[in-house]
DNA sequence: TTGTATGCGTTATCAT
DNA sequence: ATGATAACGCATACAA
């Protein structure tokens, strides 16, 4: 078993060439005329020696690591699994690697030290990380970077999904099943999304020419969703429906509705953000609007690829938005 | 802004010293005898420069990355998630950073390919790769490696976790509860954690005195899990309790209980293996068996950096593992 | 059509 | 107590 490593340099001995050649061949380098003869040696060695480029080396001499970098809050969280996945699939088309750091042991400033410098081409900010002096860390450090699915209150370096339109399509979901009194359980006030899912609840409601039901502010959490719907079960008017802002929240939103001893969707229905897995053991299956999360990565590690050192990027993903229909929606009791 | 990035040779030349020198105060080399006031000078400029070693170029020399990979089958499931949180966790601890690649898109070897040669200094496998051949790619590589939660069919470099122990717990809690006619879900018959639950649950049976139960092979989906269930209650002597290998099985065969007509936990107890948030949602709050799984990811790290070249490893992880109690268990019901 | 030379930024050995 | 120097493996401009 071979132990030291093989070098271009053994490649090209066995070959019988020079390195430089072998190093284009591997390269592809087109100003290169080679015979078809000398191309099969070099590759023959290459395969017979089992060799392969040392990344260190050649991202020392061309500085590009050919690996993008992807920082999250939580890996735990499904969404970000989904942004993960499409972020890597894109990376992989482009022949690089996808390294994700996360802020459950540290803040980003520390994982930046970790990787040093040169170790990525770009970097992918997925939630919100704490953006003070964010942005002048990495563009010291030279790196590219984009936020997703958060705008940045200063910079205007981002992509983010088309929120508003997913909730104007839960809205109009319960709209048709002929519901009229529509709550909203909106996400923590200061989250970018939650703003944005909120104004697309009222813009819906004001089209299908509605009244804006209660708005509760309940978080992003299950504790959050459940306090909030006990509120909105409390007040006058019952809303016969409810767009939740996420699903964490319409999780606990539901077991609120059991507690005050109503049915889903008999007497409550609810519609979700986020199509998770998850939404579909729940009981009664939720109801939920799915999101191009995937497609958000694949287009961050895109535009850090394509992106001028400078330039600055303010776009919403054009992507496929579709609600999903489960148990958890169904026309209100009729009572009139 | 400062637009090329700093060297040590620029570090050098502000503090009036060679770059040998700093990179020596960089690394805190012990040999290094120098006079506090010099060090003075080196750190300010560090600073003053906000330099970062360029880890291509420390890397080429040291061939060393100071970077762990880990490989995964899917990030959406989150058993996977955990392992990552405690593989990242120590990772940093070691100064190192983590990168994860999954089979979503490709097979390993495409994915060492990609990685190329000197960019991680040890690999973690968790799940199931395909293992034809494996061994041997890595070990040509140079690579150290070892299998997570897996044990390998010829080579003994793993560390997995007591699913024995696990299993057992479950079965405990439910005799405890005066359960007789316990059942097991299995997981597929060729996945390995799925032969140690099942021989867990084995184990505990006998060591109650009770008779093994019906065990039906379920596999770790909800599909796998409802159809087995099915079965479970189509059978002679209904179990008035089932362990199941996995939640997302468990998560079917809730599904199958309530499709005949019967109740969680009134008519049937169900328990399954790992803690995951998604078990605490589920109605009735599903009963699990927690297991170390962030340790285990953290312990892998730990051995790829301590562990000699060809040396080999075969360990039962010594973490927590602990029933915790929701509301899917109750005792049974009494028609003596 | 192929070979030569140089430098990327760092660490480590040896001088001074 | 600090400086000079070589080498890590590769890519590329240029020479032949």
């Amino acid at each position: 078993m071979k132990r030291d490593r093989v070098t271009l340099t053994d490649v090209a001995a066995i070959a019988r060439v020079d390195r430089a050649v072998v190093s284009r061949v591997i390269n592809k380098d087109p100003t290169l005329n080679i015979r078809p003869e000398t191309r099969e040696r070099v590759l023959a060695a290459i395969e017979q020696l089992g060799y392969r480029p040392n990344v260190a080396a050649r991202s020392l001499r061309t500085s590009r690591a050919h690996m993008f970098g992807l920082f999250i809050p939580d890996f735990a969280n499904p969404v970000y699994a989904e942004i993960i996945k499409g972020a890597e699939a894109e990376a992989a088309d482009q022949g690089s690697v996808l390294v994700t750091g996360s802020a459950t042991r540290a803040g980003l400033g520390e994982y930046m030290d970790r990787l040093g410098q040169g170790r990525i081409d770009g970097l992918l900010l997925a939630g919100a990380p704490d953006e003070a002096g964010l942005a002048g860390q990495l563009d010291r450090a030279g790196i590219p970077w984009i936020m997703l699915n958060h705008r940045g209150r200063t910079v205007r370096r981002y992509v983010i999904l088309d929120d508003e339109r997913a909730a104007a399509l839960a809205v109009e979901h319960l709209v048709r099943l002929g519901h009229r009194r529509v709550a909203h359980l909106a996400g923590p006030s200061g989250a970018d999304t939650a703003t944005r899912r909120s104004a697309g609840y009222s813009a819906a409601m004001r089209a299908a020419g509605l009244p804006e039901g209660p708005i509760v502010a309940a978080g992003y959490t299950p504790a959050g969703g459940a306090a909030g719907m006990a509120r909105l079960l409390a007040a006058g008017e019952r809303p016969t429906a409810v767009f939740v802002a996420n699903v964490a929240s319409a999780i606990g939103a539901m077991q609120a509705v059991r507690s005050a001893g109503l049915e889903i969707p008999r007497h409550v229905s609810i519609v979700a953000v986020h199509d998770l897995d998850l939404a579909g053991y729940l009981s009664p299956a939720l109801t939920t609007v799915r999101m191009p999360l995937a497609e958000l990565g694949r287009r961050g590690v895109t535009l850090l690829s394509v992106l001028k050192p400078d330039e600055t990027v303010a776009e919403v993903l054009d992507g496929p938005i579709e609600l999903i229909p489960r148990s958890s929606t169904a026309p209100p009791p009729d009572r009139s």
